[in-house]
DNA sequence: CACCAGGCAAGTA
DNA sequence: TACTTGCATGGT
């Protein structure tokens, strides 16, 4: 049995990404950067209170009002400062237009997103596949730990390493790419935790990547 | 009390 | 290139 399903007949669909909008999205993938995603809701709920949940209206919106309502979210500053520079990045290159952003070519909005101070190769990709819907692999934290625990791919391999092993031995599916990235989150949240292999994990070993 | 959570940038050697 | 550190709240 291969890992996708492994993993999606242990937990089921995830439906990701738990949003009512593209810009919603971008701004939770800042928020949730190295941060619980329960705070991440809270975050979101004040500025959805504070009518703070749109480009244009957290483009003229100071950092420092921005920062007080993140503030569960963690490292509240400092991701402010990256809300700002995500909208300002789109009212610059896109003329505001965040239609225009989102069907910019892939390799375009990819580029132009890692020029963002405070986005990196995770949010970037977040943004494109689940905000964007393009075929692009996330690999995460627990990409890294599970692939490597189970020794599914080399050791300790690079975020482009692991991407392309994914990309290259899976049909090009926006869909399939999204529920595959959640349901890998899903199982790292509750396995692989400690040990190398855990009671009850879906994984058992490498024979599991059957891409 | 320690440790973790859907990272990233900047500094050092 | 390969570490290390700052950023910060909230849950276990």
């Amino acid at each position: 049995m291969d890992m996708f399903r492994l993993m999606l007949e242990h937990f089921g669909h995830q439906y990701w990404w738990p949003a009512d909008t593209a810009f919603e999205v971008m701004t939770g993938a800042i928020l949730t950067q190295n941060t619980n995603w329960k705070n991440v809701e809270k975050a979101i709920a004040n500025l959805v209170k504070k009518n703070l949940l749109s480009l244009n209206a957290m483009y003229h919106t100071p950092a420092e009002t921005l920062a007080k309502e993140i503030r569960p979210a963690g490292y509240y500053n400092l991701k402010a400062i990256r809300l700002k520079n995500l909208v300002n990045f789109i009212m610059d290159k896109y003329n505001g237009d965040l239609d225009k952003c989102l069907t910019d070519k892939t390799e375009n909005l990819r580029n132009g997103l890692l020029s963002v101070k405070g986005i990196g190769p995770e949010t970037a990709d977040s943004i494109l596949l689940y905000a964007a819907k393009r075929p692009v692999f996330v690999i995460d934290a627990y990409t890294h730990r599970i692939m490597s625990r189970h020794h599914m791919s080399p050791e300790e391999g690079t975020y482009g390493e692991l991407q392309h092993l994914f990309e290259d031995h899976l049909p090009d599916d926006h869909e399939l790419f999204n529920e595959f990235h959640a349901l890998i989150v899903q199982t790292g949240k509750n396995y692989c935790k400690k040990r190398p292999l855990c009671k009850g994990c879906p994984l058992k070993n490498w024979a599991d990547l059957n891409l």
